[in-house]
DNA sequence: GCATACGTTTACGTTAACGTAAAGTGCAAA
DNA sequence: TTTGCACTTTACGTTAACGTAAACGTATGC
């Protein structure tokens, strides 16, 4: 027996609103090869999964990812075409880099906030020192 | 008595060649703003300060932030013109917004390493299956 | 029947962040 | 002296990631 229950679907402008984005960036990534949603006649209907993919694309915007990086890092989460132990260890490799990548963004992160903690210090002493 | 040590000064080239990046792209930067090297005659050249700034907005670059918002973080390192409480205010202001945007970036890190950690899982799991 | 709202495709426009090439300057070694 | 290297300015070219506009289908309410 298959469940019941239908599962949830969304139309562009759906999405668009709830993600604060425009439909012709949802286009764009689709274009791209970032998602392919069903199509009710021309109509594109989104899944669950591409609703998914569509955050994950906004998560690696906001690390300063391009399209392209994160079409890969999606890929490598969806255990698709991957068989044979040579693509297997690429992708192993693959991941490795990110994580290397993702490791040296958590430094300059770091950084940036004790700097951004010592100029608000320096800020409030401004402060304090202008009332006479 | 001030330090007889001289402070050490680079030329474009070495900074470019030293931080991995054109010269072009260093005359960018002046361009928009972010540097202003002192000359002997045409050429630039580059005190520690200016080095440091450069620095700064390659390790913005790695976050993903545009030249404008590194420069905008740069500007609240420095106290520089910012003397009356309206200004001083806006920086607290600005520097909380970052602060913000820093967090969300560290979630977002955290979430894509947890899922870098399961598609790893699942690599190893799938390679380990292939031995017959 | 017609406006309104949503969807579609096609196509040209825009911006940031450089790349690339041309043409010239200044100095040091051969 | 000329060759070569590093520096300079000017200016046009390029790419990613969309914005914007035109022109068109489709359903829904009045």
């Amino acid at each position: 027996m298959t469940k019941a229950t239908n599962k949830p679907r969304w139309s562009i402008g759906e999405l668009a609103r709830e993600l604060d984005i425009t439909t012709r960036t949802i286009r764009y990534y689709e274009d791209m090869g970032l998602l392919s949603p069903e199509r009710k006649g021309q109509t594109r209907i989104y899944s669950p999964a591409d609703r998914v993919r569509l955050k994950l694309i906004l998560r690696g915007k906001r690390l300063g990812f391009s399209l392209e990086e994160s079409r890969d890092l999606i890929e490598m989460y969806s255990p698709d075409g991957t068989n044979n132990r040579a693509q297997l260890s690429a992708v192993l490799d693959k991941i490795e880099a990110r994580r290397a990548q993702l490791a040296q963004q958590l430094r300059d992160i770091q950084a940036t906030q004790q700097e951004l903690d010592e100029a608000e210090q320096r800020c409030r002493q401004a402060m304090s020192e202008l009332e006479s």
